[in-house]
RNA sequence: GCCCCGGUAGCUCAGGGGACAGAGCAGCGGUCUUCUAAACCGCGGGUCGCAGGUUCGAAUCCUGCCCGGGGCGCCA
């Protein structure tokens, strides 16, 4: 039996018989159009491939239907196809040929066989920013970019992960130049910054170099009184002097002014340390090794503007220089040098894809960024390509791509917010999922020791959160609620992760009062499967659906099509859980089959939450 | 003004050329001396935003419109 998938199998038999059927008449590319069926009683697979061929050929599509099933030779795998309605062709699998697929997949690679030419992915994941919490907009981008490479790394590709830290440009220069006055004056002790304070700082500096002009402009017209007047003169004045203050920080920075370069030193590693941290306890791997600051790129500036300037890729445009788009089908030119000569996240993003496809050898890049970056991406993507950044050793463009999210809401439909309109921390919010599922777990399991549950609690809360931002389409914005996450039933990453802990009692019970080994329910010595009642088949058919499904979600860049696929198969098992005893199987050899479907339907179980960043639990 | 993304059951969402449009929640009715009921089974519930078009076949593709969100050279 081999290894690959049913689809493909069933692929490459239907294309057989459609040449045997129909010879040269067969168009180029013709696909047999295989899909799993929707209702059971039309098999497990059908081939949609007769309609379109009926309409390019001129001839009834039900005829073609039957010459095509007439040649096809799958009496190894399934029972005799039927033509049915229009022309679809009906495949219904036999139980034996079931039991060779799961017994094939059965192996630690669960049947996912490793690419011919595996890709470098390089996923842009997390991007926090120097002084800055992470809040919900960092939790997308956290566990949406970390399951992305996950998926490829099951896959078998090679991950490069990298966490573009904003640590870079006038913003960071305003919130270091106000730290050091802090330190100045007393106000301030480095040794003992924490993010909480920094990210108050950051707030604190913007605010202060905000001049408002329009006011002052309006104060005047409209002629207000003195006093407003003054106050706004003054506020005015005050907000220039720390702007200038901040650029002159930032030309210090620039030029490697050790004393404030200490400062910024100081303020990126509290951020850095506080924010992996939270990747940690988000499960999510990313790490310092990981992370690349926009400091790392600014040597490159210059000499990539130039560089584009001189090749005529670039040019200037009103005192700045542009790249045209307009060749790329992009109306808005892409900027890369502002008219004061300074740089802006365009030019830094062009380094970063050129350090990712010559230096790190990526050959796809995928960006987890927020869906209002859309355009940037579009015209950086376009600009890499034009300046050549994005080509390969191997001479093609490598895949640039940005995987879009939207928004998280708040119940109330608008985006996630405190009450008083504040960015939710997503330290405060991963504790509020841990709080809500440690009382879910003490009045759904009290036995459980103490120890454990506190454990079971961080795993069920982050793994809920997670998994809601994963279970939906990632490009539409979804409505944050603890309730519904972490509900008792439903689909939620609870649910999958209780799913496997029924999995798991039954394999624990199968040891310890049957004395069955678990190593003994896989490999080649496993008892043989046997499918016999309609529970077992549809386990069956959802456990051979794997392979395919992380294939799909890979390459559509589309974790919750995993997710989706591990709730049917948590569902079909629970339909098998429900049928079809499995300790107390009729028969020593149903039961030893039943383990061994278990047993894999646990392996996969483990395998899909794994790959989506949620720990698989024992117990819960 | 131009561009991008959404609009599917009361609610939250899948499905994105193929068979009668699905799931979860909520509602109603069943199933626990348990393989962990955080489960399972059943019932009701839909002009797939609107209008045209393409097609043997459209929730799905095309055009226009409506509603909601986002973006659009010197912020990141």
């Amino acid at each position: 039996m081999p290894t690959r998938d049913v689809e493909s199998i069933l692929v490459e038999r239907f294309r057989h018989a459609m040449r045997a059927a129909l010879g040269d008449a067969l168009p180029v590319g013709a696909d047999p159009l295989i899909a799993a069926s929707r209702n059971p009683s039309f098999g497990d697979f059908q081939s949609n491939a007769a309609m379109p061929l009926a309409k390019a050929l001129g001839r009834p599509p039900r005829q073609i239907a039957q010459s095509i099933v007439d040649r096809l030779e799958l009496d190894d795998l399934a029972e005799p196809p039927t033509v049915a309605g229009p022309g679809f062709i009906n495949v219904r699998l036999k139980a034996e040929a079931l039991a060779g697929l799961l017994a094939a997949m059965d192996e630690p690679g669960l049947g996912v066989e490793p690419p011919a030419e595996p890709d470098t992915v390089v996923v842009d994941l997390c991007g926090v920013n120097l002084a800055k919490q992470m809040h919900v907009g960092h939790l997308r981008a956290t566990v949406i970019g970390d399951a992305l490479a996950r998926l490829f790394e099951r896959l078998g590709h090679r991950v490069v992960r990298q966490n573009h830290f904003g640590d870079w440009g006038l913003p960071i220069a305003m919130v270091t130049a106000y730290v050091r006055r802090l330190v100045d004056r007393g106000e301030a002790d480095l040794e003992r910054l924490t993010l909480d304070d920094l990210d108050r700082y950051y707030r604190a500096a913007q605010a202060e170099c905000d001049a408002d002009r329009p006011g002052l402009e309006a104060a005047r017209r409209f002629g207000l009184g003195p006093k407003a007047l003054a106050e706004l003169e003054a506020q005015v004045a005050g907000a220039e002097e720390r702007l200038a203050d901040a650029k002159r920080a930032l030309v210090a920075l620039q030029s490697g002014d050790e004393s404030i370069l200490t400062i910024w030193r100081r303020i990126a590693d509290v951020t850095l340390t506080e924010c992996l941290a939270t990747c940690a306890r988000l499960g999510a791997n990313v790490t310092a090794e990981h992370t690349a600051g926009e400091s790392t790129y600014r040597d490159e500036l210059p000499e990539i503007v130039e560089d584009l300037l001189a090749r005529g890729v670039a040019r200037e445009s009103r005192g700045a220089v542009i790249i045209d788009l307009t060749d790329m089908g992009i109306a808005e030119p892409l900027l890369i040098r502002k008219s004061d000569g300074g740089f802006l996240y365009a030019t830094t993003d062009l380094a970063g894809i050129r350090r990712r496809v010559r230096d790190m050898g990526g050959t796809r890049l995928v960006y987890a960024v927020d869906a209002r970056q859309s355009l940037h991406f579009r015209q950086v993507f376009a600009g890499a390509i034009k300046a050549g950044y994005a080509q390969t050793a191997a001479g093609a463009d490598a895949r640039l791509e940005h995987a879009a999210f939207g928004t998280v809401l708040g119940e109330d439909g608008r985006p996630f917010k405190t009450r008083s309109g504040e960015n939710v921390r997503l330290s405060d919010l991963l504790d509020e999922a841990v709080r809500r599922a440690g009382d879910a777990v003490a009045q759904k399991n009290p036995d459980l020791p103490e120890g454990e549950r506190a454990a079971v609690a961080e795993a069920v809360g982050i793994g809920a959160v997670k998994f809601a931002d994963l279970a939906t389409d990632r490009i539409k914005d979804y409505v944050f609620s603890f309730d519904r996450m972490l509900a008792f039933e439903g689909d939620t990453g609870p649910y999958l992760q209780y799913a496997l802990v029924r999995v798991r009692s039954i394999l624990r019970k199968a040891q310890e009062e049957l004395g069955v080994e678990p190593a003994s329910l896989t490999g080649p010595d496993a008892p043989p499967i046997v499918i016999t009642e309609p529970d077992e088949r549809a386990l069956a058919l959802a456990l051979l659906r794997f392979g395919s499904t992380l294939a799909g979600a890979a390459e559509s860049l589309q974790p919750h099509r995993l997710c989706a696929y591990l709730l049917s198969l948590a569902s079909a098992f629970s339909g098998f859980f429900q049928t079809c005893p499995v300790l107390r199987a009729p028969d020593e050899a149903a039961r030893r089959s039943r383990l061994r479907l278990t047993a894999l339907t646990g392996a996969v179980l483990t395998a899909g939450l794994e790959t989506l960043g949620v720990t698989p639990l024992d117990r819960m």
